[in-house]
DNA sequence: CTGAAAGCGCTTACAG
DNA sequence: CTGAAAGCGCTTACAG
């Protein structure tokens, strides 16, 4: 029916073998017949059939993207953005997404086993990193090849990942509001769980020190509200939205009457007013460079686990302003 | 290395083709037989290899989800939430998922007659339905099995899709303002090119005139303010964020002045008061059931394409209150 | 530089 | 109800 490398090797005039090799550009043919065949490839609409090329390999050309085993992925823009970065840098390898999403790690377990055992990807990215995560635990024993989008809590040292400088992301945030003069200021977060948590936090308390500020850890609950903090730095801009609106009820304006800096970068930061200084954690970067690190451990070319670090960006808008 | 189909038929004393015969759990088969082929891949550990499979049965048991060209998916939960739901019922006719993104439709095109002629797809699953859409006219012209999430403004007839009645949406809106005792509304959107939209509204003036209302249509763009509207319904709830939120800048506050209702029931309209009104339209049933037509389009089970309307359900929060 | 052959791990008529 | 055989469309040592 379809159009098979048999086909094109009998009007090219070549073997079956030959034409294999001119797909993947083998430098052992002559250009003379890559001409030929390429030639009667285009003419007859030649398309390999991936599955007959995935049984003979042996490699699937294809990468698993595990999705946080939560509710909620769809308020976090986060991962639609960085699915549709690692899809469109994995087209440029040619290679393919499978993904696996569950409501439990458990039910994820068992789906990235299947994947991984019918032989259905080569590997896995996996888009969070909680604290003994069943999954992580599967891949590290099995050896599967993965890497963590994010920052693991333990063995940073076994698990290629790529995430931002958290730390610095902390201490920036502290440096931009102690230039605008402020002198007391809190962390606000709604989960301290993660490590990346941790991490901003920590360097939001190391600069804070080392500049001589106030500083304190708000829970955003509904308990929520200030001492005599005059800025925030919360922990992404979706919890910033109800940040905002909390202090709206409490009768504090932002930027007017505090101050508010957050991360991600997100379409909600700049919808509705105050538009919010953010970083930019360059989340396409991340999806790509991703991508490339899970290729590179499938084809062992990096063997040791590593640490990419993405750059990032501050985005100043309207919810900071100097004290005055 | 790994174990085969052979290595399970030599243990249980049978030939490969039984194993095979076992595995689709063919009626063909003796319990006896079964039981003990199953036995041999249980002690085994045997997991089918999926690129064999799909070589020999021609059926690749994957289906792709085509997500719409442009940049800002990750805005709209709906897309997210989707995607979770369909490869979850798709994990349960065992099926995998694939996806296809891109920033315009000629990328998008060009990468889903990619999937397809690879034969790494049966068929997709394709979540907008934009007028004059190049993937679409693809999928027709070569008899792409395909399932559209929406409704299409041109080939209703053609294409099978599901969606909620957007009509009955339109007037349920008006009802239940008018109910509250409203009596000049106006329609929201921030788009007019969709079909969603043009159903939607066409069933807000319907109703509208039924019940003898002054209604209005209302573009939410930079000159964007009311008449003397006192409810508004809004295309969806990110939307209605801002539409909330310019309201405010206005001077008018939402339920006590205007009263708004709308459409979704993303995250976004119960995360910062007023918590808004607004419809679910059944997003994990949307995915499913698209799952499933696909499926019996790629079986041929159903031959004529055909519209399922998924029912939806009003969520009353604080966006709306009775006029006095 | 190219060909002939074996093999990847399944499925599925065909035969009995 | 089960087996033997051919075949799905590639890749890749091996040989020359």
């Amino acid at each position: 029916m379809a159009v098979t490398i048999k086909d094109v090797a009998k009007k090219a005039g070549v073997n079956a073998s030959t034409v294999s090799r001119v797909i993947k550009d083998s430098s052992e043919i002559s250009d003379k017949t890559k001409v030929k065949v390429r030639k009667a490839m285009h003419e007859l609409g030649y398309r390999r059939n991936a599955a007959a090329q995935i049984l003979a390999s042996g490699k699937t050309n294809t990468i698993g993207v595990v999705f946080p085993p939560v509710a909620d992925k769809a308020s976090q823009p986060f991962f639609m953005k960085i699915l549709t970065s690692i899809n469109e840098t994995a087209r440029d390898y040619d290679v393919s997404i499978a993904i696996a999403t569950g409501h439990s790690a458990k039910e994820l377990k068992k789906q990235i086993e299947l994947q991984y055992s019918e032989k259905r990807v080569d590997g896995f990215i996996v888009l969070y990193a909680g604290k003994n995560d069943e999954v992580r635990d599967y891949l590290l024993e099995n050896k599967v090849p993965f890497v963590l989008v994010g920052t693991p809590a333990e063995g940073k040292n076994e698990i290629t990942h790529v995430d931002n400088d958290n730390m610095l992301l902390g201490r920036e945030a502290v440096r931009h509001l102690a230039q605008l003069k402020h002198q007391n200021i809190s962390f606000v977060t709604d989960t301290k769980e993660t490590e990346v948590f941790e991490e901003r936090y920590q360097g939001f308390k190391d600069e804070s020190e080392k500049l001589g500020l106030n500083h304190d850890l708000l829970f955003m609950d509904a308990n929520f509200s200030l001492r005599n903090e005059t800025a925030l730095v919360v922990m992404d801009d979706v919890l910033s939205l109800k940040v905002v609106e909390r202090l709206r009820s409490q009768g504090l304006n932002v930027p007017e009457d505090v101050s508010l800096i957050t991360y991600n970068n997100s379409i909600f930061g700049a919808m509705i007013h105050p538009y919010l200084t953010t970083f930019d954690i360059h989340i396409e970067q991340l999806g790509a460079s991703a991508i490339k690190k899970i290729l590179d451990l499938r084809d062992k070319k990096e063997n040791l686990p590593e640490k990419s670090i993405i750059p990032f960006e501050l985005i100043i808008r309207e919810s900071t302003k100097a004290r005055i």
